[in-house]
DNA sequence: CGGAACGTTGATGTATCTCAAGTGGGGTGG
DNA sequence: CCACCCCACTTGAGATACATCAACGTTCCG
């Protein structure tokens, strides 16, 4: 089952048909190198961009250049518009080598009208990534340099484990500190010393874009990261604070 | 018109009888006092709250009781949950008095069934308020403290602007200092003395809770704002970079 | 072998925080 | 009508987390 799949079917239970459907109009996609601009703000998007393979993010830019990445996507996750005429307030590109399938509107419309257990899904998904932006408002206005980049790794953690790319603790992470520092509003000097500290600590062991956690508990402590924003538990499970 | 129905009619132009039904549906409403939590992070709602009159918020808690604003809600602007069972990943409280009209998420069903124009406004609504915590999101770990408060003022400015409660480049903005913190990632006494920079450059006044734009220019070129996001302008209207 | 990109380290600067002590205004009770 | 109190606002001094600048090390790849 395609990560995309395999994720829609979690937040709402899918017939065997409606995963065909969505198998069909996913397959494929192109590949792209890392660092390619797939859409900018003021852009009208045609339809969504589902990341099969890689790792891309949306991202807004300052005039002077400073970036801001508001969203990670692993493989699963889509850029989603589906409303014309959609106009881009951010940018979508990719951080690492990525596939990455493009389904046209009036597909999406489509298998949404035709598949309620499908629009329920995207719906939820929707939800999920809005409640993640919450969260990252939180990290970023309210943590420290160290509990933030905790707090992001518990985080790419469940859900790259939830699309079945965990082993062994570890998963490919390929990110150069610059973009970590762009993601969490840090320099990147700062957060190449905060790292240190996390490895000091016996937390995690970050080498040749392989992120191990070591210490899951402690971890999930220090960041006080509560994985029910995302979704990925048993369907329904209780967000508690 | 109702605020609600103001926003929703912009946001796709619903027929005399659209509105008629939002207004019935949205009549009435509880007042609450300032400070008062609706509802909290694990709650399950049934239903949404649509912001009448005065201002809300909706937050999230840290253990230590450090809190951050993730959303501020002005006349028209409404708590949306419509997917069952939703758990709350966040709290939703009044900052100010307020009146506040709850919508049970069946009504809200069959007015969507019913309703293409209405479900496509409450769409776009929702990607307005993923793309106002897009830039929230810039505007904590992009931006100076100055910037920052700037950044907020055109963002309330515009969006009060939206629904006829601006009055000589004035409108009513009750709140502390101490919330204006917690929403941008300040502490008080840092919020405090930004202000007064602000002050002096002669681009507000803020005084018993009220905010006078002074020289919206001035704010708007300090914040690199762009309303494009908002979607107050035109419909269709490009936001560009 | 050379270069580019990324990572690391040190020194220094500064935006912002914390603590602590006022000040001011708007209600409330006497 | 005054005294008081509470809460928000203001101000100062000192601490610190993080940024910036600049150099150097490392890895990878052509």
């Amino acid at each position: 089952m395609s990560p995309w799949v395999r994720k829609l079917d979690h937040f709402a239970p899918l017939s065997p048909s409606d995963r065909l459907v969505l198998e069909e109009i996913s397959t494929g996609g192109e590949t792209h190198e890392a660092g390619i601009l797939l859409a900018q703000a003021g852009d009208a998007l045609e339809g969504i961009f589902v990341v099969v393979e890689g790792l891309a993010c949306s991202f807004k830019l300052r005039s002077d250049g400073a970036r801001q990445i508001t969203a990670y996507l692993v493989p699963g996750d889509f850029c989603d518009v589906d409303v014309a005429p959609q106009i881009m307030d951010h940018c979508f590109g990719t951080l690492s080598a990525c596939r990455i399938a493009k389904v046209s509107r009036e597909t999406l419309r489509q298998v949404k009208q035709g598949r309620p257990a499908v629009a329920e899904a995207l719906h939820i998904s929707a939800l999920v990534d809005e409640a993640t932006l919450r969260e990252w408002l939180m990290n970023i206005g309210r943590r420290s340099a160290e509990e933030r980049i905790a707090h992001l790794f518990c985080e790419l953690s469940t859900r790259m484990q939830a699309v079945g790319l965990v082993e062994d603790n570890s998963f490919r992470l390929p990110l150069t500190q610059f973009d970590l520092g762009d993601t969490l509003g840090l320099s990147y000097v700062h957060v190449n010393r905060t790292l240190q500290v996390l490895r000091q600590q016996g937390l995690i062991v970050l080498r040749g874009k392989t992120l191990t956690i070591l210490d899951a508990a402690g971890l999930k402590a220090l960041a006080e990261f509560n994985p029910g924003y995302l979704r990925t538990g048993a369907r329904g499970t209780v967000a508690s604070i």
